[in-house]
DNA sequence: GTCTATAACTAGATAGAC
DNA sequence: GTCTATCTAGTTATAGAC
């Protein structure tokens, strides 16, 4: 058992893990308590709903998600290296909570009407820290960018996918990944040149 | 109503559209049926299952998907011209179809034991036509690729994203999308230009 | 704070009329 | 080929014991 978190925390760490191998819907509340060691009816101690245990997952890892890329880019005055730190971290930040992110950017359609309107807010707010970057980037560079709201979908689009595939125990290192997305991004904005 | 169509198809199409919107879990029969006027009983005519109608709409959409893209390289010779054919191929289909191809492209995880090894089998195959692309674009011009694989999975994971947020009577023409795309792709992978 | 028991509902699937 | 009616099972959520 995993003595370390809250009752909470747990619920929470294994409705993501089952929300990922089977989708929000698929997932029921009694497998999401077996896979801890609860009854179904003890969740509703410590959340509201099935809705809401999806909400606070999805919104807590936005949150913090925005923060430390934020924080990570905050004393960076070069576009460029701005935009590496952007990228490493949003990357690292996927690698470590699998779970948790592939939720946050898969399931926006399993959200009520009210949960939605926050959610949708608070992905902009993210998307729109590397729509600044590249706006930046383009700006001082000879650009191959025909449209940035384009170029930044397709960035994140590319960096979020790796939730899908990549394996901590697989053949490629997180910096091997990191390098080659970095490369494969900067060189696909930018004429410029390291 | 749409009578151009046997009413096998209709309920794939409705249904597809429903997968899209919310999920093949949270998707009901007597929903696809009502999308096309007919009531949840008679879909067992066409289909055995709520899994058979799913897995038809994968199989069917991956089968086209190599086909086409197969034939659209089949003549050329030059590795990136073949590169752009293939990405051109792969964005048309993507827009033109995208309720099948959403499906196709994120239900993996709905798919019963059976029915997943045979999706899994045929994406590969999808994929190791870019994959050999890709390989032979780098064999001749000096290359940024540190791995293939992940290169092609980057790549798709960047292309198949359109269905996520491509709206045909957005801002954006297909034929933009496929040049930056491109764009994005080629001086990703390759120093060579052109 | 977790349990058991159960209410209220909805799902996929089937059978047989037409 | 589509309908109505229904079976069976599983779902979220609640109530109250401990």
């Amino acid at each position: 058992m995993d003595d370390k978190k809250t009752t909470k925390e747990r619920i929470a760490r294994g409705a993501a893990s089952l929300f990922r191998k089977q989708g929000y819907a698929a997932a029921t509340l009694r497998q999401i308590a077996s896979a801890i060691g609860i009854k179904s009816g003890s969740i509703y101690y410590h959340f509201d709903s099935k809705q809401d245990i999806l909400f606070q997952i999805m919104d807590s890892t936005l949150c913090e998600l925005t923060s430390i890329v934020e924080e990570g880019i905050t004393k960076i005055e070069s576009p460029l290296q701005k935009l590496y730190a952007a990228i490493d971290t949003h990357i690292r930040y996927h690698i470590d909570n699998l779970d948790y992110t592939y939720a946050a950017d898969t399931e926006i359609r399993s959200l009520n009407e009210e949960n939605l309107k926050i959610i949708i807010a608070k992905r902009k707010r993210y998307e729109n820290i590397f729509k600044e970057i590249i706006i930046e980037v383009t700006t001082n560079s000879t650009t191959r960018i025909i449209n940035t709201k384009l170029t930044t979908l397709a960035l994140l689009q590319m960096c979020t996918g790796l939730s899908l595939w990549f394996q901590k125990d697989g053949e490629l290192s997180i910096q091997d990944v990191i390098d080659q997305y970095y490369q494969f991004v900067m060189s696909g904005i930018s004429d410029n040149e390291k």
